[in-house]
DNA sequence: ACGGCCACTTA
DNA sequence: GTAAGTGGCCGTC
C-alpha cells in the first residue's frame, strides 16, 4: 500500500493502545449505574464510562509513570453483524439476544465521542474488531512497539504475547501470561486449543460435547494441541470422553477456525497512521457538554486550556432516540433535588445544586476512582486506637461497619472482629476474638496476643453505636444486629446497604456486597471461601491468621461505605425514600427480634411421626416392588420413569425440559385415573417421602441447643415482588394441605401458659386487585362479605349464588387465581383439566364481565415495556429488565410475571406496614404478645392465655388499618384471627 | 464437594 | 399462569 510508505513505521520507543470498542460499550453498559442526560432522558451511561477511560488512557497511559504514554491510539469497533465467520458456520454468535433499547444509542455517541477526543475510530467490513486488533497488534509487535489492548474479552488472550499486553480498564486488571494461564490452564499460544475444545455458549462456538475449560485445558497440557489430541483420541481411556472428541472431531476443527483471530486482515487504516494528536480542547468539551458530563467537562478544560463557557454544546443527531417521549418524566425528576447531596453525608461544593441522578453520578464517578487496596487498612490492636476511631465516627457522622463472627448463623454466632470505615479507602479491623489455628496438637486454639479484651473494646464501642447522631452502615444489617443485640449492644440509627439496594434495583440482580461490589465499583472483593475455605475444610473465622482477617473484613467496611455512598443519594434521585423508609429499614429490628424468639417444636412429636411416615412409606415400597417386578431407586424419576414408560410399556408419557419421561404427580395421577395401580402408590409414597425428610427429620435439627427453640432466617431482599422469604429452615412452606401434612403443623406449639394465634388476611391479593383495577363489582362483593369465587362464577355464568354447584365454583377460584397469576390459557387449561379453547372462552367471558381487569393488564403491559419496571401502590418498584426479549415465551412470562408483581408486592407492603407498627401498639395496650412468624397473608403471634381476649382485636386492628394513612384503599381488608395450643388448630 | 434437575411444600 | 426453599438423585469435578 502506498500510503504505508509514506508513514515512518513504528519504532521500539512506540506504544500503541488498541480499545476494544464494542465489548467495552456492552460492558461499560451492564457495569456501571444507567445514566441518563438531563434535559432529554438520552442514555449515556456507557458513554460516560468510555469518555473516562479515555481520556485517562490518553493523560496517563496504563500507568501513571511517565514514558508509558501512547504513541499510538485507536479504537476499532465490529462493522457488522456478519463475518466471514458466518460463512464458516452459519450459527455463529446466532444466540445474541439484541441489545437493549438504551443501548442502541450509545453505539453512535460512542463514536461520536472517539472522534471528539481526536482518536482514530477503525472498523472494517466483514471483520470482527478483533480481528483487526489481531492484525495491528501483530504489525505493531513486528515492529517492535509495545502495544497494549484495552479490552476485558477473553477471545483476545490468544494475542498476548512478550510486545503484547491486554489490560481491563473497568475491572483494573492487567491480563499478563499469568492471568491467561488462571484462565485456560494453558499459555497464550495454546488458547486457541483450549477454546476450539471447550466451545464458547455466548458466542455459540461449539467446541466438544462435555468438555468445559478445566478439561480441555488438561488434554492440550497432554497432547500439545487440538490436531495432535484428534489423532490420538482413540487412546482417552474416559468412554465418553473418547467418544465424544471422535464423534466430534470436526466440530472442533470449525470451533478452532471461528476462535482463531486473523491477523492478516488487509487494513484500510495503515498501523503507522494511528497516531496521537493532541486533544482539540474546544471539540472534545463541546462533545462532554453536550453530554452533561460536568465532571470531566470541568477537566478536559482544565488540561487543554479551553474554556467551558465559551464553547457551546455540539449539537448532533442521535438515531434511535426519540426525544419526546421522556420529557414528562424528565421535567418531574429535576423538580426533585431535594436533599439528596446531604443524604450521602458530605455534600460537597456544587452538588447542592445539581439534580439527583447527576449528584448520583458524580458521586459513583469519584468513589470509583479510589482504588480498594486491601493492603492499606489498619488493625487495631488498643484502646486508644480504637476510641480514635470512634471519635472519627462522631465527627463524620457516620461509619460504615462490619462484624466477623464464628458462624453464618447468626443466633449461634460469636464475635471475632469487627472492622470500621469512614471514608473510601480507610478502614481498620478490630480483632477481638481470634486463637491460634494451627497448634492442634499442643491444644492449640488459645487466644493469640494483641487483641483488645472483648468487655473493654465494647464499651469503647456501645456509645458510638448507639449514638443518636452517628449514622451506622451495614450490608445486611439483621446479621450483624442479632449478633450485637447478644453483646448488649442496641445499634441505631442504621442504614442497610443491601436494602438501599434492594429499595431501588429489585429485579436487576442481586444484593448481596460482592455483586453489588462488582457492580458499583468494579472491584471484586476478596471471596469469603478463600479466607476460609469450604465445604468440609471450611474453617471459622476466628482461626484465621489476623493480617489476612484485617484485608478482608476491613476491605468489607471499606465496599460497605462506598456503595452507601453510590446508592443512598439514589432514594432522592429515584424516589424511592418513602418506600426504603417505611417498608424496608423498619423491617430490620422487627424482623431480627422475630428471629431470635423463635418458635416452640414438639421433638418427640416430630420423632413419632417420621416413624410413621417410614412405616408407611416401607409398606407401599413392598406393594410398589410387587407391582413392577423389581426393587429400585422409588425416589429415582428416572429410574421410575424406565419402570412406568420403559419396562411396563405405559403409553403417554410426556417429556420433561431434558428429554426425560416426566413422572410428575400431574403425570402419575393421570395415569392413575386410566385404572394403573403403580403410580397412585408412587405419588403417596413420595408425600411421605417429603414430609419425613424435609420436616420431621429436619426440623429437629433447627433446635437451637440454647434456646430449646427453631429459628429462622427471613430474607428482607431475596424476592422481585418485596414478598419476605424464609430459609434455615423454611417455615413459611410448613405443611397444611393433607391430614399427615397438618401432623407436622401440630408439632409448632406454644409455650406453657401461652397460645400460638394466627392472623390471616382473607383473599388479600383480590381485594388489592378489586381496589387497583377499581372493579365495581367486585368491591361491592367485598363489601357485602360475599363468597368471592361464588359471585365471580355468577357474574360469569348467570347461575345464582344460592346452591350452586361446587364445580362451577371450583373453576371461577381457579380462573380468579389464573388473574393474579397472569392468566394464560395454557395455564388455565392444565389448572382445570379442559381443552386450551375452553380455558380461552373463559377468560374472554371474565374480561367481558370485568373490563377493567383487561384495562389493567394491558396498562400493566404497556408500563413494563416502556419503564422496565412495575409499581405497588406504596410505590415499591420491580423490574423486569428482560422483558422486552424477542422470544415470545420470555416475553409472555415476564409480562405474566409484571402483571402480579404489583398485586403480589402490595399484598406484601400491607404485611410490612403491619408488621412495623405491631409491636408499638402491643405495647401501647399493655399486651405481652410476641410476633414470631410471617407466612405472606399471615403473622403467628405467642400470647399468654390470660391475654388472649385482649389481643385479638388488636392484632386485627393493625393488620385490617394496615394502609392508614398513607392510602385509602378502597376495599375494606379482612382479618381472621384465632388461638389455639398449636398452629394447627389456630390456622 | 458442587450444581443442575426434578419433585414436593407453602402463599 | 405468580412468588419462594429444601431434599434426593446423579453426573461432573
Amino acid at each position: 500500500m502506498s500510503t504505508q510508505d509514506s508513514i515512518p513505521a513504528l519504532t521500539a520507543d512506540d506504544h500503541l493502545i488498541l480499545v476494544d470498542g464494542s465489548t467495552f460499550i456492552f460492558r461499560a453498559y451492564h457495569a456501571l449505574p444507567p445514566l441518563t442526560r438531563k434535559p432529554d432522558g438520552l442514555p449515556v451511561g456507557a458513554v460516560s464510562g468510555f469518555c473516562n477511560m479515555l481520556w485517562k488512557l490518553l493523560q496517563e497511559g496504563l500507568t501513571p509513570e511517565e514514558g508509558d504514554e501512547p504513541t499510538h491510539f485507536a479504537v476499532i469497533f465490529d462493522h457488522s453483524s456478519k463475518t466471514f465467520r458466518n460463512t464458516i458456520y452459519p450459527e455463529y454468535k446466532a444466540n445474541r439476544p439484541d441489545p437493549p433499547e438504551d443501548l442502541v444509542p450509545q453505539f453512535g455517541l460512542i463514536r461520536e465521542a472517539t472522534r471528539a477526543f481526536s482518536v482514530p475510530c477503525v472498523e472494517q467490513e466483514g471483520f470482527e474488531a478483533d480481528d483487526l486488533i489481531a492484525t495491528y497488534a501483530r504489525q505493531a509487535a513486528e515492529q517492535g512497539a509495545k502495544v497494549t489492548i484495552v479490552s476485558g474479552d477473553k477471545d483476545l488472550m490468544q494475542l498476548i504475547g512478550p510486545k503484547v499486553g491486554m489490560i481491563d480498564t473497568m475491572k483494573n486488571k492487567v491480563f499478563g501470561e499469568p492471568e491467561v494461564f488462571e484462565k485456560f490452564g494453558v499459555g497464550p499460544d495454546k488458547v486457541i486449543e483450549v477454546q476450539s475444545l471447550a466451545g464458547d455458549s455466548v458466542d455459540n462456538v461449539p467446541g466438544v460435547p462435555g468438555i468445559g475449560l478445566k478439561t480441555a485445558a488438561l488434554l492440550i497440557n497432554e497432547f500439545g494441541d487440538l490436531e495432535s489430541l484428534l489423532a490420538q483420541a482413540e487412546t482417552i481411556k474416559q468412554n465418553k470422553r473418547r467418544e465424544n472428541l471422535i464423534e466430534f472431531a470436526d466440530q472442533a476443527r470449525v470451533s478452532r477456525e471461528l476462535v482463531t483471530l486473523k491477523q492478516d486482515v488487509p487494513v484500510e487504516v495503515p498501523v503507522a497512521s494511528l497516531t496521537v494528536t493532541d486533544v482539540d480542547g474546544a471539540k472534545a468539551v463541546g462533545f462532554l457538554k453536550a453530554m452533561g458530563f460536568s465532571t470531566l467537562t470541568k477537566r478536559v478544560a482544565e488540561e487543554t486550556g479551553a474554556e467551558v463557557d465559551a464553547v457551546e454544546p455540539a449539537d448532533f443527531q442521535v438515531p434511535g432516540w426519540d426525544v419526546p417521549d421522556h420529557k414528562g418524566r424528565m421535567a418531574e425528576r429535576t423538580e426533585a433535588a431535594s436533599g439528596a447531596a446531604a443524604a450521602a453525608g458530605e455534600g460537597a461544593g456544587t452538588e447542592g445544586m445539581m439534580v439527583p441522578q447527576t449528584v448520583a453520578e458524580a458521586r459513583a464517578e469519584t468513589i470509583r476512582a479510589i482504588a480498594v487496596d486491601s493492603s492499606a487498612y489498619e488493625t487495631v490492636t488498643s484502646v486508644e486506637r480504637l476510641q480514635e476511631w470512634c471519635d472519627a465516627a462522631i465527627e463524620k457522622g457516620y461509619v460504615a461497619f462490619d462484624t466477623e463472627t464464628t458462624s453464618l448463623d447468626a443466633m449461634q454466632a460469636d464475635l471475632v472482629g469487627l472492622s470500621l470505615s469512614t471514608e473510601p479507602g480507610q478502614a481498620c479491623y478490630v480483632p477481638l476474638a481470634h486463637v491460634d489455628g494451627e497448634g492442634d496438637l499442643l491444644g492449640g486454639g488459645g487466644l493469640l496476643p494483641d487483641q483488645i479484651p472483648l468487655k473493654d473494646a465494647m464499651e469503647v464501642l456501645k456509645p458510638m453505636l448507639e449514638d443518636r447522631s452517628v449514622l451506622k452502615i451495614a450490608q445486611n444489617l439483621k446479621y450483624d444486629w442479632l449478633v450485637m443485640t447478644r453483646y448488649g449492644i442496641d445499634i441505631a440509627p442504621y442504614d442497610d446497604t443491601m436494602l438501599l439496594s434492594y429499595t431501588v434495583d429489585a429485579g436487576k440482580g442481586g444484593n448481596g456486597m460482592d455483586e453489588l461490589s462488582e457492580r458499583w465499583l468494579g472491584h471484586k472483593p476478596i471471596p469469603f471461601k478463600e479466607v476460609c475455605g469450604s465445604g468440609k475444610s471450611m474453617i471459622t473465622f476466628d482461626k484465621v491468621a489476623i493480617d489476612r482477617a484485617t484485608a478482608y473484613a476491613a476491605e468489607d467496611a471499606d465496599v460497605t461505605l462506598r456503595l452507601w455512598q453510590i446508592l443512598k443519594p439514589r432514594l432522592a434521585s429515584d424516589h424511592m425514600a418513602t418506600v426504603y423508609e417505611t417498608l424496608e429499614r423498619p423491617m430490620v429490628p422487627v424482623l431480627a427480634r422475630m428471629e431470635k424468639r423463635g418458635i416452640s417444636v414438639d421433638r418427640q412429636m416430630l420423632s413419632r411421626l417420621s416413624g410413621d411416615f417410614a412405616q408407611g412409606m416401607a409398606g407401599l415400597e413392598s406393594e410398589i416392588y410387587e407391582l413392577a417386578g423389581e426393587t429400585f431407586n422409588i425416589g429415582s424419576p428416572k429410574q421410575l420413569g424406565e419402570i412406568l414408560f420403559g419396562k411396563m410399556g405405559i403409553p403417554g408419557g410426556k417429556k420433561t425440559k431434558t428429554g426425560a419421561w416426566s413422572t410428575s404427580a400431574q403425570v402419575l395421577e393421570d395415569l392413575a385415573a386410566e385404572g394403573h395401580e403403580l403410580p397412585s402408590k408412587i405419588v403417596a409414597w413420595r408425600q411421605l417421602s417429603k414430609l419425613k425428610s424435609t420436616y420431621s427429620d429436619a426440623l429437629p435439627g433447627y433446635i437451637n441447643p440454647e434456646t430449646g427453640r427453631v429459628h429462622t432466617s427471613y430474607a428482607l431482599a431475596a424476592t422481585t415482588t418485596g414478598r419476605l422469604s424464609s430459609s434455615e429452615p423454611n417455615l413459611q412452606n410448613i405443611p397444611v394441605r393433607t391430614e399427615a401434612g397438618r401432623k407436622i403443623r401440630q408439632a409448632f406449639i406454644a409455650e406453657k401458659g401461652h397460645k400460638l394465634v394466627s392472623a390471616d388476611y382473607s383473599q388479600i391479593e383480590l381485594r388489592v386487585l378489586a381496589h387497583m383495577a377499581d372493579i365495581p363489582q367486585l368491591k361491592k362483593a367485598f363489601e357485602d362479605g360475599l363468597d368471592i369465587h361464588a359471585m365471580t362464577a355468577s357474574e360469569m355464568f348467570g347461575t345464582p349464588i344460592e346452591g350452586m354447584d361446587p364445580m362451577v365454583r371450583r373453576q371461577a377460584k381457579a380462573i380468579n387465581f389464573g388473574i393474579i397469576y397472569g392468566i394464560s390459557a395454557f395455564g388455565l387449561a392444565n389448572q382445570l383439566g379442559i381443552s386450551r379453547g375452553e380455558a380461552g372462552d373463559y377468560i374472554k367471558t371474565y374480561f367481558e364481565r370485568f373490563p377493567g381487569i383487561k384495562d389493567y393488564m394491558e396498562t400493566i403491559k404497556k408500563q413494563v415495556h416502556a419503564d422496565g419496571f412495575v409499581t405497588t401502590i406504596f410505590g415499591r418498584k420491580a423490574h423486569y429488565p428482560e422483558v422486552n426479549t424477542k422470544n415470545p415465551n420470555h416475553r409472555a412470562f415476564y409480562e405474566r410475571a409484571a402483571i402480579n408483581a404489583p398485586i403480589q408486592g402490595s399484598a406484601a407492603d400491607i404485611l410490612r406496614r403491619a408488621m412495623v407498627r405491631m409491636e408499638e401498639r402491643l405495647s401501647d395496650a399493655k399486651l405481652d404478645a410476641q410476633m414470631l412468624l410471617q407466612v405472606h397473608d399471615e403473622l403467628i403471634f405467642e400470647v399468654p392465655d390470660a391475654q388472649v381476649d385482649a389481643t385479638l382485636p388488636v392484632i386485627r386492628d393493625v393488620m385490617e388499618n394496615a394502609c392508614d394513612p398513607a392510602l385509602k384503599l378502597t376495599v375494606p381488608l379482612q382479618v381472621d384471627a384465632r388461638a389455639a395450643g398449636n398452629w394447627d388448630e389456630a390456622h
